[in-house]
DNA sequence: ATTTAATTATACCGTTCGGTATATTTTATT
DNA sequence: AATAAAATATACCGAACGGTATAATTAAAT
């Protein structure tokens, strides 16, 4: 790992936080080079503009979300158990992203949406990935005999994802967990009620 | 009404959509006399400030949002038909505020937190008055015999009301106004399958 | 150890930022 | 119609914006 590629690692670690939680316009230059102790001419020396240095601080954020999602997840051992980790693993969402200042996926959607095209593409892809995701764990389950053939798995993938994105919405505006327990026990209710034989 | 009251109305109305859309850093001074056609003379002749001012457009779309949900609701003759009809008011959700460029909650929650303290003092308080009017609802339904004694209305409340933003947020990102359509099926599934008699 | 290349710091660019003092224009009052 | 008051336009402020050219420094290669 040579140094520019140390530095680059330690820019975006840095400024990811700064950037879920300002936002884009609001993640000055100047506020970049106050918190990494660096100056202008080492940032853009490794990035080509702000709004590169914006989204691979995003996807830094985002991956490591992804990343802890889907190892909590393959946890299960059978593909029920891995959709209901999906629930158990928001339980504590609130905490766990807490010193980023909140969901990357929820807060740079919002800022980006009629406003940076590129940003919200990414977000959009990622959005498009995770919810194929839950589609796929559904559909494993009525594969392994677990649930109700006649589920529509897009449909609760799409429910499920929405279900997270308002509980992580009104956790961090209420400065609320409980709406993140919650949702780890309503989930499970609603497999078990409504997916499960 | 007088003539800055009109040319007061005139600013907030224009600048409501942008500030909804851009947010608060982005709603910049020059796009704001760009869009009213004023000058700043007549902007700062008008409010303290562009924080006041932009207090002033959340709330211009945040009141009307609430008048209208408020409005539809209270067509319904029983309480649990006027609980019914909060799903059915998100239904068309999507294009209510395609012109606004989304919803003002959403939106301006996410784009205050940790950012903007009075703003998001501002959407909070909001948002506890419209969960107590979820809870009030639910609360008035036990009280007229038409759903089960035994459930929690305040439980009930914040998972409508995160389901709720979690469509939104969903159908904005994702320019797919199913998520709202199906909010309000399952939504209404959810009060007759749950909290029915 | 010297040279070369990569990396970071400095100083500056033009532009835009939010905000204000004052001049001008428009509206209301007499 | 003349005057007073209110509302808007103009011109400007210092500061901060994103970005760049170049100088200084540090690291890697010989």
């Amino acid at each position: 790992m040579s140094k520019s590629e140390k530095t680059k690692a330690f820019i975006i670690e840095t400024v990811a936080p700064i950037f879920n939680k300002n936002g884009y316009t609001a993640m000055s230059l100047s506020k970049i080079t106050n918190a990494t102790g660096l100056t202008k001419g080492a940032i853009y020396g490794n990035f080509q503009n702000k709004e590169q240095l914006a989204l691979e601080a995003f996807q830094f954020s985002v991956r490591r979300v992804l990343r802890d999602l889907n190892t909590h997840v393959n946890k299960g051992k059978t593909p029920l158990d891995q959709l209901k980790n999906v629930a158990t693993f928001y339980k504590n969402y609130y905490e766990y992203n807490l010193k980023l200042g909140g969901c990357p996926i929820l807060n740079t959607g919002v800022d980006a949406n009629n406003h940076n095209p590129q940003i919200i593409a990414k977000v959009r892809s990622y959005n498009e990935r995770i919810l194929e995701r839950f589609t796929n764990l559904i559909e494993s389950c009525k594969a392994s005999n677990e649930i109700k053939k006649e589920i529509d798995s897009h449909v609760y993938a799409k429910r499920f994802f929405a279900m997270i994105e308002g509980a992580i919405y009104m956790s961090y505006i209420m400065v609320d967990k409980s709406y993140m327990k919650d949702l780890a026990i309503y989930m499970n209710e609603i497999i078990e009620r409504e997916l499960e034989l």
